[in-house]
DNA sequence: TGGATATATGGTAAAACGACCAAATGAATT
DNA sequence: AATTCATTTGGTCGTTTTACCATATATCCA
């Protein structure tokens, strides 16, 4: 692989690696209508602040999100939108892949 | 959040994560259009056999390809081929990030 | 200015990951 | 049945990730 492409895809590895965990993809969603800021988003985990603020971190390294501090407060938000809409394509893995493991029994 | 809803997210995090490493990602696109043995795959990529077979497992577990031997070959192929389709948008995520970077300079 | 609030950073320990090697399996060929 | 080919599995080890705690920074309010 040329080294333009090998860049090219590491780039997008890391983008979805970045939304691979729990935690930061429910926040990517959380997301998707509109920007939060930390606190709202850490609101609803049961995590250490600087834990969700790490996570933060990392989905803004990928380029996923925007970080824009206004106040006391830091607002992120989906720097592409479409990021999450995809995710209907990724439950349809999920649900053919238990569908799959159901009929097992 | 409560336990179904838990267990959905993990398992969209869990197939993110499975395609949020270079090679992984690599070989599923190379399955967009159509199955391809692992000796075909593995032409192109400069790893150890076992390290590749063990890259293809992590997408199987994770519900992203299927598998099926016929012979003495194995074939992988997309469970749902939305799923790299996809891959526009993750293109859109990182040249917005890049722009961003480069409008720095 | 001093204190409270919101968020980020540095350090650390446990767990997970990724790559290699060696060995095992399973199917086809001799 | 023995050998070969394609792939997987088990073991090991260095690296990365993740979570927590403690500490720093930055902004607002009294």
């Amino acid at each position: 692989m040329k080294g333009k492409q090998k860049a090219i895809i590491e780039a997008k590895a890391n983008v979805l690696k970045a939304l691979g965990h729990p935690t930061r993809l429910w926040m990517a969603e959380q997301l998707q209508h509109g920007e939060k800021c930390v606190c709202e988003l850490a609101e609803f985990i049961d995590a250490d602040f600087s834990t969700i603020s790490k996570h933060l971190s990392v989905l803004k390294q990928a380029g996923v999100v925007t970080d824009e501090k206004r106040g006391k407060q830091v607002y992120y938000k989906l720097r592409v939108p479409c990021i999450i809409k995809y995710m209907s394509c990724v439950e349809a893995v999920i649900k053919a892949h238990a569908e799959e493991q159901t009929d097992l029994l």
